[in-house]
DNA sequence: GACAAACACGAGTGGTCGCTCGCATTCTTA
DNA sequence: TAAGAATGCGAGCGACCACTCGTGTTTGTC
């Protein structure tokens, strides 16, 4: 016999709809308060809706976070599913690594919420698992693609860089969420200064290496 | 007359010593909850007593936090006082970096309620305003000790060095304190590597650039 | 139009947390 | 040693929060 069966509930179009409506109220006060500051009530009334109206559509808090989460990782993978993957190592880093943060700082000033949901250090158990699997996974990809340009290392210090790369991106965007306009660019530019000039040194000896970029 | 006057309570020893009792015991609770799912309960019965006996010494739970964070500065500035003072700039950047890295990343591993205070993005109000505060003046101090070194820089770009300066030691500490050991010396490297070839390339033309050094 | 299922409401429930209060105990001081 | 202050206790209060439930409304289907 079945455990527990999930009983697919048939939807209709206003369901979807409100439930569209609720993940985006959802994203504004995740975004602004945190996970853990963020109340139920509170996600309704953005939503303009009753807290009863949001149990008809999620069971718990959690689920709500979960299903945000799981629709940004679909969207920013239709959007840049190859952003990570293992590309010619005859192309300059320089160009590899501009086209990856680019890519991603578009994404996450697009979707503040993304950053905000996989930083929060208060989001609980199952959300954080998640989190650990996704990070897992960007960290994999990191190596693989590392992996062709720094041929001299051994496999567990690619990791490291992979991790190291992976901690200073982190803590660039937050520096770039918090500007605009011609001064966020300015960080931008920055972050890739940094990752740059840190990876520069480790590639193994081909023609090109990089040169100075400025402003 | 004196608007609501605070008449200084005289302490026991027998206070001074459950004080410093909450204290530690507060920062065992926030370093492995963070500050807001911290209950000043837990807090209580860390330290082995009655949440009544904890109300006795601080007004409210804010003001645990505000005392810690107050003796944790104290404590760095005994210790490391001069760390990010202006120095001789004909000394090698890598030693300067060097030394204050070693320095900030051997308090923050003595005292992680350190990084978890500061960081925690869930303090509230009065602490949160602490924090900018000594934020403010930490960049201030390593815009004077770089200003020397990055003679050829406007000065709001050396301001944006230091913030980024600040953020990649800010990640680069996240990824340390969770590895003990080897492993975490190894980062410490990694994040002194980042660094230095980060600021290297925008030193002033003088003698002795800084060569690359193994684990 | 009739019926059922999905949707919507919002006061209410149980639980947690910051904090209080009345009272007992220990220390200081004269 | 006696008075008063400091220390200590822990049940409990009020506020807030995640979540529920009884009831009423809308929608899809025959």
């Amino acid at each position: 016999m079945p455990t527990s069966q999930e009983q697919p509930r048939r939807r209709q179009s206003r369901g979807e709809r409100r439930i569209a409506q609720l993940l985006e109220a959802a994203a504004t006060v995740f975004t602004s308060t945190g996970y853990t500051a963020a109340s139920t009530n509170a996600i309704a009334r953005e939503a303009g809706v009753s807290p009863g109206t949001l149990y008809q559509f999620f069971p718990n808090k959690e689920a709500i976070a979960i299903e945000l989460g799981g629709r940004l990782v679909a969207e920013y993978q239709a959007a840049y599913g190859e952003a990570l993957a293992p590309v010619d190592p005859a192309i300059p880093l320089e160009m590899v690594v501009n086209a990856i943060v680019d890519q991603f700082i578009d994404f996450n000033c697009r979707r503040p919420v993304f950053f905000a949901l996989m930083h929060g250090p208060d989001v609980p158990g199952r959300i954080a698992e998640e989190h650990d699997v996704l990070h897992k996974t960007v960290i994999d990809r990191i190596q693989g693609l590392l992996s062709p340009f720094l041929t001299d290392l051994p496999a567990e210090e690619i990791t490291r860089v992979a991790q190291v790369c992976m901690a200073v991106y982190m803590a660039g965007l937050e520096l770039i969420l918090a500007r605009e306009g011609a001064d966020r660019e300015a960080y931008v530019q920055e972050l890739k200064n940094v990752l740059l000039r840190y990876l520069d040194p480790l590639v193994g000896d081909r023609l090109g290496g990089t040169p100075e970029q400025g402003p």
